[in-house]
DNA sequence: CTGGGTGCAAAGTATTTGCATGAAC
DNA sequence: GTTCATGCAAATACTTTGCACCCAG
């Protein structure tokens, strides 16, 4: 049994063949919209409709298998959970890269929840700029 | 001339009576969906149509005039340009609060923009949570 | 005046739903 | 065998566009 059927089973989901292929397309990528989901699935499992991506993405957030990220002028891109880091979201090419959190902020943060009354779940920080990649085609 | 008369003229843009509604309930209400931008300013203005709220949004975030919030869970929502905080963000009534972003943070993000060859314009932070009036309402 | 902005209605996308069939356990 | 998931097609929701008319500068 495969890791990814294995993480849909605690959680309760059937690991059916379409569950495995898109969390294996989200695993190889990182980060992927809706659409290049569906585009990348499609490849090895043409049958498999785009209801089916949205049933399911919108289940694996609810059992928190998937993450939503949210990013501003783009429409939301989903990861697999795992531990807490920050987001580089390039503002010309789209493209997310992750680094991992810093313990600096990790206490701010910390602090900032004590003091607020504001009980803090969860975080996300999207840092918006140009990637090395697309600041060398600018220039050239 | 009212202050968001000047904001637009500043950055190019007539000051329609449609574009000054959005802003104040903007300004008033802190964080707004296009749909609750939509039932503020037609109370106001009923003529007002949602065709036009979409071209204005999208044209004052091209300017800068406004920030797109986008947030896990719900649709994006828009706020005046100011300077930079944090997003507390309560995933029961769905409200959001501002906190000055602390200076410990900034230098974070400074260092990092240095280290990694990746040169950051803008960021955002969203904390999840629960508020204090949802935490009582939560408890009782 | 005149150019840009608005409102309307229609077109385009994106997302959700219901239900008959099919697959996992 | 049962239960839950899938695929399809239809419905709904969201967003964009084109164009005739109107208003701010």
């Amino acid at each position: 049994m495969t890791d990814h059927a294995i993480l849909l089973k605690e959680n309760g989901l059937k690991a059916t063949f379409q569950r495995m292929s898109i969390l294996e397309v989200i695993e190889k990528n990182g980060h992927m919209s809706i659409e290049a989901i569906y585009d990348e699935v499609f490849k090895v499992h043409p049958s498999l409709s785009l209801a089916t991506i949205y049933k399911n993405i919108i289940l694996m957030v609810e059992k928190a298998v998937l993450v939503e990220v949210p990013i501003a002028g783009q429409k939301s891109k989903y990861e697999l959970s795992k531990t807490d880091h920050i987001h580089l979201v390039c503002t010309e090419c789209g493209d997310v890269e992750d680094k991992p959190c810093l313990e600096a902020t990790d206490k701010v943060f910390n602090d900032l929840s004590l003091q607020e009354h504001f009980k803090v779940n969860k975080r996300q920080v999207n840092l918006y700029g140009v990637c090395a990649s697309c600041q060398m085609k600018i220039a050239s």
